[in-house]
Formats: structure tokens, sequence, C-alpha cells
DNA sequence: TTCTCGAGCAAGCAC
DNA sequence: TGCTCGAGAA
């Protein structure tokens, strides 16, 4: 039976209510779509690259802009879903950063850039900035020049804000201000030597992009060639793509952007609600369409989350309608300190489980990664399987760093950054040692992996004996797998060669060597070497366990979360830990009032995200993390976001101060310690 | 010149 | 806590 395009679309359309309906079907010009929480963004993002495919529209011709690369494919497959066909595979999508990466490539040539250029994960920018800061002498311990890490937040501001070095110094990084002509030369230095390299960063791939589209001619057939764009999370971009967007659009009116300024949380990335508020100003033939009516939560979690919104200072006024009736109140748990909210954390993520709420549609949310800390080792102790999403990345550990620099080297075997990463992991080679050897490959007049294995040999004479057995190694692995045309087992002879100076150089060699079979696997799969560099680079996996895909199905856990990291996602229970004052807000971000306007919406974020059951906990009592050592401990305030008006909202619970179960664990501790006491004096 | 160890300090969210 | 830097030993 045939079934057109138009049916298959027609039939998913009769679902919509009546605003994502007039969003999905909207003709002509620019469309904002305000979103809510829970709103059915995706549902009508995706319904409406269906519609415009049904109305004719090229899917080719169609960009989809997204926050993760992840999205963009979810989108793009829930489109062809509706189209009942895979037409809607062939729309352009992506993050900003990979869509510029695949348009960089294209214009290379026209940009001046040699067709294998690299892609500088920030990592990586910031050790070529540590260096750039050491041969300058600028890394004095008295000059007290800002780090490395400082240095590239400076410098990606100014490139993403679209702001001048001194308003940036002056505005984010005031301690600063002394150096900003040392910054000046300093950033001068940095971009020619990226250019030497043949590497950029990722705030260029967006530079170029922006150039791209403001180049007359090469801009023109861009805009052309995109009959409709379509950008998700509005709120979350800075001036320099809003900038990319606008020139995309001189000729053509087509665009639709998706966003909710109340969830806009990404400001230490440059990003401004300000966008999002000022689009009916930058398109003043705009149409606007608000979405309200809410599918996720229950109007008791609503009536809060608007409460907590409602205290912003400047917003798109909107009001969540819950779809469903009834539901039961947030609570408010106070307990002692954090060890007391561990303890009922865990209580009640049991008890919910008990009920049937499977582990994995219950999640905890905090502000900082560390907030969990004691909660983890609670959940360890009973033996609460859980995942923690956020926290420290997977990318920035020595050792992979190690074995993407190797990785690197059979791409381009020039890469000065790479070498110098990979010669100091061989015994007895340090910096000195490290740099002679560069001087001795010279490396800019390297046309080939064959001569490569030619100079090495003079470098071998540098060595000592314990290195050079493991630089044999590596070299022959090298000029090996430059020639072999297949990633994996290129991929695998490196990691072998590897495998020993990893063992030898860390103390936990054997644990991280495991980490790379999980990348090198990942890497055997990739059509090029390069291409996978460059998308680590883009999309970086959180944990080894990204690479290695989902869990298992079976398995049920409970998740941790950073709120950041939660963006988008939704459970049945959700709870809210450390919402103290410093903690949530966090007192870092208290120093501007629009820092503090971001940590209110980052509250809204984790509170939207419960689907039936929300507690939020504040400790009363927690010690300074920092100095453990003393058992100073501060009293924290509950949230400034808990106002009188919100706590109105909640059910209130106070834990007793002298719990039973807290002083019985503080006992059993002692116990043990008493003996592991006794045992040392025999 | 490299390696090890202790002190000092900054600290978060992430394409 | 965990990273980075400086001091001092090998």
């Amino acid at each position: 039976m045939f079934v057109s395009v138009q049916d298959c679309a027609a039939a998913a359309f009769d679902e919509l209510n009546a605003e994502q309906r007039a969003a999905v079907t909207h003709r002509g010009g620019p469309l904002l779509v305000l979103a809510g929480a829970g709103t059915g963004k995706t549902t009508t993002l995706c319904s409406r690259v269906a519609w415009l495919v049904a109305e004719g529209a090229m899917p080719q011709g169609l960009l989809l802009l997204t926050f993760t690369r992840r999205a963009a494919r979810e989108m793009v497959a829930r489109a062809g879903a509706l189209l009942g066909s895979n037409t809607a595979g062939t729309v352009a999508g992506g993050t900003f950063h990979s869509t510029a990466h695949q348009l960089v490539r294209v214009h290379a040539a026209a940009l001046g850039l040699p067709p294998n250029f690299g892609v500088l994960d920030p990592s990586d920018a910031c050790d070529l900035l540590d260096l750039l800061r050491e041969e300058r002498g600028l890394a004095e311990r008295r000059s007290r020049f800002p780090r490395k890490g400082t240095l590239l937040d400076i410098y990606s501001r100014c490139v993403n804000a679209q702001q001048p070095l001194s308003e940036v110094v002056a505005a984010s990084f005031p301690w600063c201000e002394e150096h900003v002509e040392e910054l000046v030369a300093l950033f001068r230095l940095y971009g020619e030597r990226k250019r030497e390299l043949a590497l950029l960063d990722l705030d260029d791939l967006l530079l170029y992009w922006h150039a791209l589209a403001h180049d007359e001619v090469l801009g023109a057939q861009m805009d052309a060639m995109f009959e409709h764009i379509l950008v998700d999370e509005y709120q979350d971009l800075n001036a320099l793509q809003v900038e990319i967007v606008r020139r995309l659009r001189t000729e053509r009116r087509e665009l639709t952007v998706v966003g909710d300024d109340a969830q806009a949380i990404y400001g230490f990335r440059s990003a401004s609600a300000e966008h999002i508020l000022n689009f009916p100003d930058h398109y003043p033939d705009a149409t606007v369409v608000t979405l309200e009516h809410n599918y996720r939560s229950t109007q008791p979690i609503l009536d809060l989350a608007n409460e907590v919104a409602a205290g912003a200072t400047r917003f798109y006024p909107k009001r969540l309608r819950a779809d469903r009736e009834g539901g039961s109140r947030p609570q408010l748990v106070f307990c002692v300190d954090q060890s007391a909210q561990a303890h009922e954390v865990c209580l009640r993520v049991l008890d919910a489980y008990e009920q049937g709420t499977a582990l994995r549609e219950q999640a905890v949310l905090m502000r900082a990664g560390h907030h969990s800390d004691l909660l983890e080792l609670e959940l360890s102790r009973r033996k609460i399987p859980y995942v923690k999403y956020g926290g420290i990345r997977y990318l920035d550990a020595a050792h992979v760093k190690d074995f993407l620099s190797l990785l690197r080297l059979t791409d381009n075997p020039a890469d000065q950054l790479a070498w110098f990463r990979i010669l100091q992991l061989l015994e007895g080679v340090g910096p000195v040692t490290a740099r002679r050897a560069l001087d001795t490959l010279d490396l800019d007049s390297l046309d080939n992996t064959a001569q490569l294995a030619e100079r090495w040999l003079a470098v071998e004479q540098l060595l000592k004996e314990p290195a050079r057995q493991g630089a044999v190694r590596l070299i022959s692995a090298l000029t090996w797998s430059a020639e072999q045309p297949t990633v994996g087992p290129r991929v695998e002879r490196l990691r072998d060669a590897l495998a020993p100076l990893i063992r030898n150089h860390y103390k936990d060699g054997a644990t991280r060597l495991r980490d790379l079979d999980e990348l090198t696997r990942a890497a055997a799969e990739a059509h090029s070497l390069s291409i996978f560099l460059a998308e680590l680079a883009l999309d970086p996996p959180s944990s080894t366990a990204a690479l290695a895909g989902p869990p298992d199905l079976d398995d049920d856990y409970l998740i941790l979360s950073t709120v950041h990291s939660a963006k988008g996602l939704e459970w049945d229970a959700v709870h809210v830990i450390a919402a103290s004052d410093g903690n949530f807000p966090s007192d870092m971000a208290l120093t501007t009032p629009e820092g503090l306007e971001e940590e209110r919406r980052l509250f809204y974020v984790a509170l939207t995200r419960a689907r039936h059951t929300l507690s939020i906990y504040v400790p009363l009592r927690y010690y300074h993390q920092p100095h453990a050592r003393t058992d100073t401990h501060g009293y924290g305030n509950q949230s400034r976001f808990l106002t009188n008006a919100a706590e109105a909202l909640c059910d209130r619970i106070d834990l007793p101060t002298d719990r039973h179960d807290w002083t019985t664990t503080n006992l059993v501790t002692t116990e043990t310690v008493t003996v592991d006491l006794t045992d040392l004096w025999h």
C-alpha cells in the first residue's frame, strides 16, 4: 500500500496542540519558538523538519543546528520516522562546531589552510598557550601571570563574545588587568603558532565559518545553499554564533529558532540570554510562538518552577501549565549536614525503588560535581549502582592525551606538540632532551615518514639506554602504520608500542591501559584517523563508558548528574542536593548580577527535570571541603531561591538533628579505627 | 638533567 | 582534593 509523505506527516500533526501546530506549519520569514521546559520542544522541531520536507523542501537544503551531536542525530531520525521514510537522513545537522568543521574542510583552500589541518581540543590549546607563556618568560611565579586555563578562558571569551580584550579583562578577569599588553602579544603569537602548525582550536572553527559567511561570494553561496535554517537552544548561543546565523540569512528569511530564555545556563561559555530576548529586534519580521503546555511534570512541581522563574529580572512572560491532573507537592528536606543528606537520599531512592520506580528513573542533581562526594561513598557502601555524568573529563587524563598525541603523529609527523609530549614519556627524557630531539628532527623540513626514520637515527644518539628501546619501538610502529591503509591495525600497533611506556610512566599504568583499549576500539571503527581525532575534539566522550556505547538495558542504576549535564533530560523522581546558599547558587557566581540570574535559571532547569516527585535537600551544616583536616564548619542557609513564597509551595520536612542512624554510623567507624590502631602497636 | 617530594593554591558548568 | 611549581637528591 502506498502511503505518501504528506499522509504520514499529517497523521503525526494531529497529535500536536494548537501552539505547536502554529510553530510547525509557520510559513515565510523568521520564527521564534519560545518553548518552556517539557513543552514538547523536540517534537515540535522534528515535526517542523518533517513538515518542511512534506511541503517540498529538499532535505539537503535544511540546516539543523543543535547543542550536541547526539541531539542532531536523534532529531533527524525522528523527523525521518515522521515522514515514514529516510529522506530526512540527508538533512545537514550537528553542532555549530561540527558544522563549521565540515565547511572549513570543504573551503580549506579558500581560507589558506592546508587540507589536513588538525583540531586542537581545549586541553591541547591550553598546553600550547602554556608553552608560549614559557617561551616568552611569563611563567615566573612572582609576576602572577594568569595560568594556562585562565589564558584560554580569556582568549575564548574575546572570540566568542566578540569583545575586545581590554573589555573582557576589565569585566570578567579584573585581576589580570596589569597584564593586558602581554596578553595581546601572547594571543597574537598563539594565532601565528597555530597557523604554522596547521592547527585550529574550537574557537577558530567558528571564526573561519564566520569569515566564510562574511565573504561576498562564498557567503551568498551558503545563504542560497541552505533553504531553511533551524537552530535549537538559541538561548545558549554566543555572539559569534548569532552573527554567523545572521550572515547566513541576508537574502533568505527562512529561519526557525527554538529556545527558552529561562533555561540559559551557558554564560560561562560566552552565551547570553540577551540574544533570544533581542531576537524580535534583530529580525523585525519575526513571528513569536510560545509553548506553555507542559507534558512532563505535575502542576505542584510547575508551580514551584514558575515561582522561581518569576524572580528573574528580565524574561519572556511564561507560565507552565501541566497536562496531567494531581501530583504531590515538592518536598523541602532540611538535614543536619551532608552525611545526613547522603543517608536520606539513599533511603528515599530505595523507598521509591521498592514502590516500583526503577533506579534509572531517578536522578540526583547537583550544582557542582563534588557535591555528591559523600553521597557516592554512601551509595557504594550500600551497593546501590549509579552512573555519574559530568565531572572529570576523560580526554583530560594524561595517558589519554599521550595516546592521542601518538595517533596525531601518524597523521602529521610534523606535529611538534605531540612529539614533545611523547618524547617525555621515555625514561630519562625531560623537557631539555625532548627539545634537543625536536631540533635534531627539524620537523619543519620534514616531508614524509620515511625521512623521519632516517633522522631518527641521529636522535637515538641523544638517548640513554632505557629510553632507546621504547623509542625504537615507537618509531617502527609509526613508520609501519604510516603505510597501512586500514585504521584498525594501525591503532592497535601504536597502542602496543605505547603500552610499556604507559606502564612505566604511571604508577597505575595497568588501569590506565584499559582506557586505551576502549579508545582503540572506537578509533578502529572510524574511516579516517584524522576525522576521528577531530570529531573526538568536537564531541568529547564524558567517560570511557560513553565510548563503549550505552550500558546494557538490563542494568539498573541511579543517575547522578550536574544540572548542566541534565539539561534536556527528565526522570520520574528528582533529588536536588546541596540547595544551600553558597553551593546553589554557587558563591563564585555571585560577583555579578548576571551571575546570580544564571544560577536562578540553573535552579529552574533542575526543578523542571522532575515528572512525579521532586525533593530538594538543604544541608544546614557543611564542612569546609578544602581543609578537611581541621573540623571547621559553617552554617549554611537554604538557597536564596527558596523564598518564603517558594517554600509555601513545598512540604517542609525537618530531619531530627540528633539522628539515631547518624550516631550509630559514627560508632561503627570508631570501632574499626580502634581495631586498626591496636594492630599498629604490634 | 631528571625525578621525587612537599608546599601552596585554586576550585565549576563544557563545544 | 588534585594540580603545579620549586627545592634538593640521584
